[in-house]
DNA sequence: GTAAACTCCGTACTCGCCTACGGAGTCAAG
DNA sequence: CTTGACTCCGTAGGCGAGTACGGAGTTTAC
């Protein structure tokens, strides 16, 4: 038996435990994105139970977006004084802001696409194709 | 004087109007993202005016992090019928929403965080690299 | 104590999205 | 009619983010 069989994984339970595989992890080791423990004379390298929550973190980051270098902005976050991070995070969150108003722009034009062809306003163009291109494409149907 | 000098467009002016490079232009030829013109027997490549909306859209989506197929995609919606065009419109309007609700717990997160920062309520560590790793980083400041 | 499974490490490869290069041909101004 | 800027076309290189591989060593289960 183990006795530190629930506070430490080796990278392949990590690796599942986070739901990436083993070659991400050490590409994020690689470009220093997440720290490599120190390797025992023997045996295998240990990582703490929390790595988990600290992937989970970098993929749900990058799923909105970020790129590992920004990642590893966010997360450098820790280092430097209150202020600093502070500053930056503002930063961060005035991008995101602008993100949302793009994202809900198109949404709002889609829907409003959505609901010209439901009608079926234009019976000779699409109003999807319509407005997608400004006067574009070859068009048919609709 | 050329009597379609503003009707149309070299590759060259095209991608100044469009605030992209030659070289994207081809490539996104090359993908089949936009239509090559036909190459006359003598002399250039011409591109109509609306070539440039057509890029800037490209772009404009790219920035909301659509991946050039994506927007392919989107794009062929203007070939088949209206039902279909309608459906997948509906489909990309759906992943939108998610994306923006997404974007929008990190910002309500980060505001949080930057309140609490700016509060000074935790005089050990800083709120917002505690709540990025959770219990993660070497941690001083704030 | 041996076999299967896993780690380690380096290197190489892939894929998306460009960017650069080079030797043509072409155009437009002087 | 020449010169300089631009186009054309193919091919190569680059960066971000992995993925694959292969020959070690190590651990664990039987």
């Amino acid at each position: 038996m183990s006795k530190a069989s629930q506070s430490e994984l080796t990278i392949g339970r990590l690796a599942e435990a986070a739901g990436v595989n083993v070659e991400s992890i050490r590409y994020y080791q690689r470009i220093g994105l997440i720290e490599e423990p120190v390797k025992p004379q023997q045996g295998f390298r240990k990582y703490p139970v929390r790595a988990v929550e600290h992937i989970k973190f970098i993929k749900r980051a990058q799923q909105l977006g970020f790129s590992l270098h920004e990642i590893a902005e966010l997360l450098e976050l820790g280092e430097g004084h209150c202020r600093d991070v502070r500053k930056r995070a503002e930063k961060k969150r005035d991008k995101i802001e602008g993100q949302i108003r793009d994202l809900q722009a198109l949404h709002d034009t889609l829907s409003q696409l959505i609901g010209a062809c439901r009608a079926g306003k234009n019976a000779h163009q699409c109003p999807i194709v319509e407005a997608l291109l400004k006067q574009d494409t070859p068009a048919n149907a609709c």
